[in-house]
DNA sequence: CACACACTGGACCGACCAGTCCAGTCCGCT
DNA sequence: AGCGGACTGGACTGGTCGGTCCAGTGTGTG
């Protein structure tokens, strides 16, 4: 069963304050510690409008992994746009400390944290979230492909992998900050990765 | 509260029956997923039991975490011997992408996994979890060292820096091979770090 | 204006769950 | 043997949760 959609638009802006209501419970609690009856009183819901816009409560999670994905890379188009140059990724990488300074450290990616309570439970979640993270290295692999055409690159250089590795330290520092609980885990994790694509450049 | 430590060998094999017992049904389902209830079946074992043993259902899960980290180093031990030479990173790597495709790529790691679900949560299992990353860590920080006293890496090299970013791969990697259901993932992200320390190797 | 349907409120239900309690049994020690 | 504490079995409780149901009210269209 899929989500219905709204026909009016108010019932579009009641399912899209269902949604951020239960978004923003889960990123607090996490997938299980967060009750329909929660989401309803944040919401300003009743349990009808919940089985109004969704089937059930997986339903309604697979639409949280969709917006959690839909804000992690679309937060971050502008800085997309400069990842063709190594002050441009520099400036990307730093911006993500910054948000993780200002967290105090804690939650982690969005994406990272819903795949790892949701992954194994459901299947159209975990799909929701490879497609958050498809389009993330897209933006990455598009960055460095565009390095490589201006010739900055060295030809043997494939900048699929190193999108690849970059988006796999991104991850990865995500998770030391949080469980560290210092956000330069991340800066150091995605220092390597850009270290790697300076390894990769065109000797000048 | 802390767990009560047994004061016989019945009661010590008990307590590990229910640790077990409850590590791998949160493997399977997950930590809130996983109800008293079933470890006490899955244990062959009474509720009073349970409370016998443990404080209250946190306490069994900062058990768990311990066990879980416990586990993912302690069976990486003699791959951690071999860390001072690139085949041997190179057969850690290997090793540890073998065991994902033999999982199907399922559940990710049982440390991240379990950081995704109590870090937020719970300050004494994070800090558990944080343990097994800093064992984790330092073996391979110390094959590292044992390179470069043997001159292998050039002097300006950081064996420290290179572990954690090598940890963050894995970590990163282990998450795209769970949401991607592709052991591949992993591959790439470890071969991208072992790339790095290639780059840092002394020239001959 | 009137009809159909989208939308809403909230009571209700059966299942499940963490934690309690007490009446026991087992076991090491003297 | 017998004492005390470690250990065990399982019924019970108060509360929560996902999901259902129905009686309504709004709203766009012909």
């Amino acid at each position: 069963m899929t989500s219905a959609q709204p026909a009016t638009a108010k019932g579009r802006e009641t399912r899209e304050r269902i949604i951020r209501a239960a978004a923003s419970l889960v990123a607090e609690r996490g997938v299980l510690g967060t009750s329909l009856d929660d989401v309803r009183a944040r919401a300003h819901a009743s349990k009808s409008q919940l089985y109004h816009y969704f089937a059930d409560r997986d339903d309604l999670m697979r639409a949280v992994a969709r917006v959690a994905s839909d804000d992690v890379v679309g937060g971050q188009a502008e800085l997309f746009e400069r990842l063709d140059t190594i002050d441009g990724l520099r400036a990307w990488a730093e911006a993500l400390v910054t948000l993780q300074q200002a967290r105090k450290a804690r939650g982690g990616c969005p994406i990272g944290s819903l795949a790892g309570q949701l992954a194994e439970q459901d299947e159209g979640a975990r799909l929701e979230l490879a497609d958050g993270l498809d389009r993330w290295e897209t933006a990455i692999r598009q960055g460095l492909e565009r390095m490589a055409a201006r010739g900055e690159l060295h030809p043997g250089a494939d900048p699929s992998a190193l999108a690849q590795h970059t988006l796999a330290a991104v991850q990865g520092g995500l998770l030391l900050t949080q469980v560290r609980r210092d956000p330069d885990q991340l800066r150091a994790a995605l220092n390597g990765a850009i270290e790697a694509i300076l390894a990769a450049r065109a000797v000048s």
